[in-house]
DNA sequence: GCTCGGCACTGGTCCGACCAGTGAACTTCG
DNA sequence: CGAAGTTCACTGGTCGGACCAGTGCCGAGC
């Protein structure tokens, strides 16, 4: 329970993880900024005193992370990367795949998340913010008669604008991520059932009600209409069971 | 905008990429579950037809992914893990740590995470999941004269088994990220002010006004007392231009 | 001045080798 | 016959050296 044991479990330490730890350190210290370049295989190979299958390890290991980037044939060694939601979104679509994680649970989060930004946005948005919403908007309207992907690329702008506007880097990741595991899981069903001019102008109009509540600084009426609006925009392909879930978020 | 393009962006493909996305294919399959071992580098140098320098790179990364461990002179070979929020737990930490992740967000966060899960814990908590959450109360009156860590961890349990009530794994696995990257940035600040018999018998009473709001069924008020809670649990620890973030989160 | 080709260097892959550790089969003893 | 200790085949970790296909720079030729 309690963390008081001055020891430790001791456990062989591999070569290539000190090597991981020692550039992961060099970066989170701020000695390598995004952009910048390590140096090559064979000079790390000096630098550490390791072989290069061992170096090269150290470099896989970081390339999972999405800390470095290697190109072969690069002169200038491999790349130290700004970070991203890339590989959080991986971690979660594998989560999602292997594991018990639900449609339900999924949607339930976005409600989660989606509400609480729109929430934030309300109370937080700057005129700038309000008018890059209503941007997307417009061009959502556009792009109802290109086709259903336009129109989710648009409806996808949407949601980040307001994740932006609730000034919170979380939710924008977490935004990020499950509407890429959405996307990933389900998005071929709901296009081919919602390529409808009819019912891609009903999502427009649920978005029009959530805008007006941002622009009125009601971020309660925001959270509300968001949640019930991604209900109603996906509870026909939650298995009825999961379904109890969601509605319990909709009880206010 | 759209992804009309018949054609995709070709890269070369490295071959221990190709390795690592068969085994990950295998297991997101059911081939592999977790538990059972992969055979060993060599016999696997056989079964790809790679070198071993390239399989051990593959090794790696699914190391670095969480999905199999190798522990040296196993002769079962490398084990294929259960899926953990270890993973997902680093990248967050990472991001937190690098980029322009603040206390205030983070608390924000949170407020949200432990609100929702609160509100779904009050709808659909079983009775041995209020049981459960009951029994974490007892530990952390129990844990007041142990000192702060005890009460601390306590606390934790707490908090993990309504996220556990809440059914959703996405709040659980969020709940504990969270927790995690808050415990490592600012707890040892909050475990010297808040060591105090008195200021944990304050936290403990408000732990009870949202137990007992879930007990009672009411999500929304549970997920308010939540919020609020953690709000002036934290808020002493964050910047003043911050803290409307979390204000906004109480308004209602 | 601009273009084009060569070149030094990069990362990707392979081979063969050695080492310390592990676990199971084997041997030995009670 | 069963339990304890020993042996040993095999594991992963590391190394050095080697070859290849690309890349980007720089100098030669226009």
């Amino acid at each position: 329970m309690s963390r008081t044991s001055p020891f430790r479990q001791v456990r062989p330490v591999r070569l290539y993880q000190n090597i991981v730890d020692q550039i992961e350190g060099a970066i989170s210290r701020g000695e390598l900024k995004p952009g910048e370049r390590l140096p090559s295989e064979r000079e790390l190979v000096g630098l550490f005193g390791a072989s290069r299958p061992t170096v090269r390890e150290a470099l896989r290991v970081l390339e999972a992370n999405g800390v470095v980037r290697s190109r072969p044939g690069d002169p200038n060694g491999p790349e130290v990367l700004p970070f991203s939601s890339a590989g959080l979104a991986k971690q979660m679509t594998r989560l999602a795949q292997l594991e018990e994680l639900s449609i339900g649970e999924l949607i339930a989060f976005r409600m989660i998340i989606d509400g609480s930004a729109s929430m934030l946005a309300a109370y937080l948005r700057s005129p700038e913010e309000l008018a890059a919403m209503q941007a997307t908007l417009v061009a959502m309207e556009g792009s109802i008669e290109v086709g259903y992907d336009a129109f989710s690329a648009a409806d996808l702008d949407f949601h980040d604008a307001i994740a932006q506007a609730s000034r919170n880097r979380m939710i924008q990741i977490c935004n990020a991520v499950v509407r890429d595991v959405v996307l990933q899981l389900i998005e071929d069903k709901v296009s081919h059932a919602l390529d409808s001019e009819a019912l891609m102008r009903e999502s427009l109009a649920h978005h029009r009600e959530v805008l007006a509540a941002i622009g009125a600084g009601d971020g309660e009426g925001a959270a509300r209409i968001s949640r019930r609006k991604l209900y109603d925009y996906y509870a026909g392909y939650v298995p009825e069971g999961e379904q109890a879930t969601m509605l319990a978020l909709l009880e206010d």
